[in-house]
DNA sequence: CCCGTATATTACCCGCGGGTAATAAATAGT
DNA sequence: ACTATTTATTACCCGCGGGTAATATACGGG
């Protein structure tokens, strides 16, 4: 039944039937193409009428779902920023040296960098929100800053990662990860995992207190549980 | 201003001469103020009229200099890249292994990133322009990258770099690299010159093939090799 | 069946900002 | 001093696109 007939676009709302779906599913797709397009485009020339248009609805009916583009500019990075905080509080919970908490996010950030919700974070221009809503990401982006920061300051006191400045090398790693959004593209053919875990290996190999030529201990990531609810 | 060196009499050109010469610093003051005003407010959020209002002038004299907005944006650009090429130029006419040469990359294309004309190459949106100006920046973001993974394969090639991917560690440099454009703020206690050297030394330990403290062949940079406390 | 609510549409407003005359003021050349 | 050219100003156009009002259609409950 809700077999879409035709794949074509993966809209609820089909023409003129089926528009039983659930507010949050429609919310979610809205969301979905403002991300794809917003990434795509850019932002600022990409207009709700293409939003609306591609979903097959008009733009008025977007207010339905939201109170403006700002709005969704800002959903969009707050799922992303979602993940990274699982992510976060994944490490959080669990245990290990300084070193192994900073690959542990390394691989998660890296990984959330080439989902679409993740290179939101990264792409889009947070002085197009709202004074309330840019405070919340500056929040967050400091909240990020500061885990690297204290993984590597723990590294340094544990003895897993040699004494450097804890600033200067986070800014190098999340520079590259960050990076990731940029050129990152589902079609390559390297599939993220395997970039996560290279980048994992690489940009801690220089600060490192051993030589990380280990090659065992992570080939089972974890179960890398899939949330099922996509908010 | 540029008091004439000799009478206009003895040069008949120079009036010429001297008058272009005060044309293109008024539109290297258009660029200035335009690069600077586009990073603080970005590029869509900033009207000519901002930009002509702070050069004390009015909106449409600005198209004396320039063709339109977007072509500012380019020129900003242009700016940037051509010192990115000078550093690019600099290593080809020089020698040294192919990790000497990265270093040297990394320490320039990292002072270039820390001036509005560098920010700007990684800052602004390339989607901006037009199709022809957008496709010389293509070219010359491929050249960069190229240079960054060939000087890696060289290194791998003459010794002086272990093997590694070098597509993958090209973008972890150039990652870490692009991002100081979006961090750095000249007002920090970290100068620009010392953040390129930590730089060319975190980025390239994990992928040298030696320790990093060696000043075979010819000392690039300088032995700053002061690690740990740093400052 | 009727009504309330949620959802969508059509038609419109309007302000911002890039770009363009038309024209005035400055400067060089003769 | 007169003229041509460059450079600047004032006043305007107009299209794009975010946002709104009025309204139509569907759905669910009594």
């Amino acid at each position: 039944m809700d077999g879409s007939p035709s794949p074509a676009s993966q809209s609820p709302w089909m023409p003129f039937e089926s528009r039983r779906r659930a507010r949050d599913e429609k919310r979610e797709a809205v969301l979905r193409m403002a991300v794809q397009l917003f990434l795509e485009q850019g932002y600022h020339r990409t207009t709700l009428n293409d939003v609306a248009e591609r979903l097959n609805i008009t733009k008025p009916a977007l207010y339905n779902y939201f109170s403006g583009k700002d709005e969704i500019l800002y959903e969009c990075w707050a799922i992303g920023q979602e993940r990274v905080d699982d992510c976060l509080n994944e490490i959080a919970a669990g245990g290990g040296s300084g070193l192994a908490k900073l690959r542990k996010l390394i691989v998660g950030y890296a990984e959330v960098m080439t989902t679409d919700y993740g290179k939101s974070l990264v792409r889009f221009d947070m002085r197009d929100l709202t004074e309330h809503n840019r405070r919340i990401v500056q929040l967050a982006k400091r909240k990020i800053d500061r885990a690297f920061r204290s993984y590597i300051r723990e590294g340094i006191a544990d003895g897993s990662i040699k004494p450097c400045d804890a600033k200067l090398s986070a800014f190098a790693i999340a520079g590259s990860l960050n990076w990731i959004g940029h050129w990152f593209q589902p079609g390559g053919k390297l599939p993220p995992e395997t970039i996560a875990e290279e980048f994992a290996i690489h940009l801690t190999e220089g600060i490192a207190a051993k030589t990380t030529r280990k090659k065992a201990e992570k080939p089972p990531v974890k179960a890398k549980k899939m949330r099922g609810g996509t908010r």
